[in-house]
DNA sequence: CGGTCTCTTGAGCAGAGTCAATGAACGTGG
DNA sequence: CCACGTTCATTGACTCTGCTCAAGAGACCG
């Protein structure tokens, strides 16, 4: 069983990449209430049109948001990995708008949204770090729209496949530019508007030009700087510098061709 | 020349929407150091990759942000109405990832980055509203993600259509459920990630079928329910519940049908 | 060892794109 | 007040990217 501090300590280490926390703050976070599960792939966290009294950080496992249309058709609006906030909207926001799932087996931590309320206001700069996690949030929303409306099949493929192997580096998960996808081809279709179908053609090609690797569900990246190229990725959205990382942090470890 | 304090009014009024400002808020964002400013329409507000160390309020006309991609292909990733704050980003956010541009002659007040972080830290309420429009900001976002990436070309114009409608309406904006629409066809073909070709043939299936009219660059809604269910139009991601609209209030004036 | 889920591949189709020409609206200067 | 240029809207003909349908192959699990 894991102390409590244990299980805080990822979101200290979260907080602290966006904004300079001090004792009182690492503190503050480690002293907050909360309550930890482990449940299975697919499970639901939020629904939509629930009122969600805590906010969910995602501790091990991956989690996605998605919404669905009339017609059943789901798009994935993005996908959260461990270290993520993963519906700070909760904070302020009644009631919400997306369902959010697990992709794998997860374990998170619910804290009372009362509490997070108070802990931004009494301590600013963890108000502050929270501020900019919402804020990159709402870039990679952005940038989700650029991609899903105006790159073709493969360009947007690439271009996901870019953001995760950033995104993972960031949060030191991934050996080099290996890093696990936990996702079928279905929901990687999801999250970029195409069909299972178009993804597997275009996966097969990338393999083929040895851009990348796949075996099972993991997905190597083999030549960054193509795969970059092809994707029209640029990593500004991220907001990466904004925190503790160097360029030559970012793109360490990354094979060049 | 309009007195300081009818420059920043709007924004108490659009602050007030979002949570229950005293008159020490009020008085606190009247006070905020500013300089206005009025631009012809395509002006570039920010661009991608600067530094801005101001956030604008949009106090009269559109803007909208957009993207482009190494292809020269531009998705616009939304669309600002009078009332609404521009560029929040730039509270927290060092590096701008989107470039902001009018879209009409507009009026906007600039307030230094420092004053509103200020503003935000000794003001828990004023804090808490702007967070609250940082949230549905981000929430239109995803949404913006669903229409492009899920939603056939008719189902995605007139869902937007819709969203428009009633954020004009919330904003107190446009008489019953007419609005003006200062859009090219190529804007709103950029804004859902279609042809401006494909966007024209589009509008003129709806307007044959007297679902809405359309003179100059101004769109009336005739049949606001089938227009809601051809764009399968929910307005929950709007949150204007939060607000303080009743179900009445939001849906008051819209033409049946 | 059978069942289920996912991946893979082919064949044909269609929604939206491209290219191109015409027309309408508007502002400007002569 | 009219001629002109520019921008935007409209429409047709044709193309193509990505979708649909369908079948088969692996992989995993109880």
């Amino acid at each position: 069983m894991p102390t409590k501090e244990a299980m805080l300590a990822p979101m200290v280490r979260k907080l602290a990449m966006r904004a300079a926390l001090d004792a009182q703050d690492h503190a503050a976070i480690l002293a907050l209430p909360f309550s930890q599960r482990t449940v299975d792939s697919s499970t639901y966290l939020v629904r939509e049109g629930e009122q969600p009294s805590r906010c969910s950080f995602l501790v091990s496992g991956y989690a996605y948001r998605q919404k669905l249309t009339s017609e059943g058709a789901r798009q994935i609006v993005s996908i959260q990995i461990p270290g993520d906030f993963i519906d700070l909207q909760n904070l302020f926001l009644g009631v919400s708008d997306h369902n959010l799932q697990t992709l794998t087996r997860a374990t998170v931590v619910d804290i009372p949204v009362l509490a997070l309320r108070d802990l931004v206001l009494s301590r600013p700069t963890i108000g502050r770090a929270m501020w900019i996690d919402a804020l990159v949030d709402a870039s990679i929303f952005r940038e989700w729209i650029v991609n899903v409306g105006r790159r073709d099949a493969r360009t947007r493929i690439a271009h996901i496949l870019c953001e995760f192997t950033l995104r993972l580096k960031a949060a030191g998960l991934g050996e080099d530019s290996r890093f696990e996808l936990p996702m079928t081809q279905e929901q990687l279709a999801d999250a970029v508007g195409l069909t299972p179908v178009h993804v597997n053609r275009v996966l097969k090609t990338l393999s083929d030009e040895k851009l990348i690797t796949r075996e099972k569900r993991s997905i190597c990246v083999k030549q960054w700087d193509t795969l970059r190229g092809v994707g029209d990725f640029s990593e500004r959205y991220l907001h990466l510098r904004g925190g503790l990382f160097s360029d030559e942090e970012v793109f360490a470890g990354l094979p060049h061709g």
